[in-house]
DNA sequence: CTGGGGATGGGGCCC
DNA sequence: AGGGCCCCATCCCCA
């Protein structure tokens, strides 16, 4: 809640040295608000943990004054706004106190009662750059509307006068401002400006919580269950619990016993199509993945990456390439003779052509950077049994390579 | 360290 | 618009 109200970020001390005493902090163990009727408190509470507000238009005075009363700004904007388009100016003195430039800027922050409006928590920490050329003239600080910088801009702008069908609904009355979606979608169900032309919803919604962008229709709600750990798919047979009733789904298979990804080519079955992706690549022998560094080949890009995090090809185990052409080395190179101690007599930025030529020449010195590194051998000969391990191995890789063809 | 299975979360498509 | 279903990428765990 303190996310999204200024009156709960107060209340819990989130902005401590910004409001000094005026937080309550860690005093405050109990809150009682007998100002916001429960409805309305429903409402906003869904708006905080979905970015999304239903509101019956009988109920949108409270909604709006629970809004005010909770620092909630941009619902109240929200909510100001359809009341105002919907009974047409109903307090007309409250529309004079606004500035000049305040509709002007509604538009621009998509703040308007049945479009789309996403609370945008930015650290109180954060520069205070606004984006869309907005800064809540109103709002609490560190509260931006719809200035997300990942938000495409094609989702910050509506065209101006062209109300929605869900405003006109709205006047008809039931509205259900849908806070958090699209911009596109939320102006004439996907109407765009000009053409009229019908846009296949994608939805793209802004999670109030990590501000990522969530696409897809409905599927924010599934997102937001990754935040609050709620998981209201359990199963009847063990009782473990999931976030999603897909997953649900496919765990109900270890019970049923269903393993519906037959392989072709042996008598394994899978759960999942993925299982049976990851099995054809040992019978296919398939090891699409290869480091870059010691060109040692995976059959699963995450065993690359895994390998890669680990570092484990800094042994300067040097394999050539695979066939027919292998990766350039110029970076990895450099970082690996660097991480060895070994000069590297490149210009920042430069290519090295030849790289295997030179990791013969700097092989002896690098032998012994590598024995220095592993506890070390005999002080004699290093060079000579690293370069003599490198040919071996080449050696040993055409004599596979030749049975190979 | 690697291979393999499983879990988790996001996106696309469809109803 | 919301949800179901599926695929995919990534991560974790274990042998």
């Amino acid at each position: 809640m303190a996310a999204v109200s200024l009156y709960f970020r107060r209340l819990f001390g989130a902005e401590e040295g910004e409001d000094g005493d005026e937080g309550v902090g860690d005093s405050c163990s109990v809150c009682q608000l007998d100002c916001v009727s429960p409805d309305a408190l429903a409402a906003l509470l869904e708006f905080a943990y979905t970015a999304t507000l239903t509101i019956r238009s009988s109920g949108m005075r409270e909604v709006l004054k629970g809004a005010q009363l909770l620092g909630i700004q941009c619902v109240a904007d929200a909510c100001r706004d359809i009341l105002g388009e919907t009974e047409m100016g109903e307090d007309p003195a409250e529309e004079a106190e606004r500035p000049a430039s305040r509709r002007k800027q509604d538009r621009c922050s998509v703040a308007r009662a049945v479009s789309p409006v996403r609370p945008v928590w930015r650290s109180p920490t954060a520069p205070d750059t606004p984006e869309c050329g907005l800064l809540p003239a109103q709002g609490p600080p560190g509260l931006l509307v719809n200035g997300g910088s990942h938000w495409p801009q094609e989702f910050t702008h509506r065209p101006e006068d062209t109300p929605s069908e869900e405003e006109e609904s709205g006047a008809q009355g039931r509205a259900t401002p849908q806070l958090g979606q699209s911009q596109g979608d939320g102006a004439g169900g996907g109407a765009t400006a000009g053409s009229g032309r019908k846009r296949k919803s994608q939805t793209p919604q802004q999670c109030p919580v990590c501000q990522k962008i969530i696409h897809g229709a409905g599927k924010l709600p599934r997102h937001m269950r990754t935040h609050t750990g709620e998981k209201p798919f359990q199963c009847s047979a063990c009782g473990v619990r999931f976030t999603r009733n897909d997953k649900l789904k496919i765990h109900m298979r270890k019970h049923t016993g269903e393993r519906p990804y037959p392989c072709p080519s042996c008598p394994a079955r899978f759960l999942h199509s993925y299982d049976l992706k990851n099995h054809l690549s040992l019978h296919s022998g398939d090891r699409p993945f290869e480091c870059p560094l010691c060109h040692k080949a995976f059959a699963r890009e995450d065993h690359l990456q895994r390998h890669r995090k680990g570092h484990s090809c800094l042994e300067l185990r040097m394999r050539r390439p695979r066939r027919p052409t292998g990766p350039q080395h110029t970076g990895s190179f450099v970082q690996i003779l660097e991480g060895h101690g070994i000069p590297v007599p490149l210009l920042p930025g430069a290519r090295m052509p030849y790289p295997e030529l030179l990791w013969r020449a700097v092989a002896a010195p690098a032998g012994k950077a590598l024995e220095k590194a592993e506890g070390g051998a005999s002080p004699h000969g290093s060079a000579s049994v690293a370069h003599r391990t490198w040919e071996e191995e080449e050696e040993e890789e055409d004599a596979a390579g030749e049975e190979e063809e």
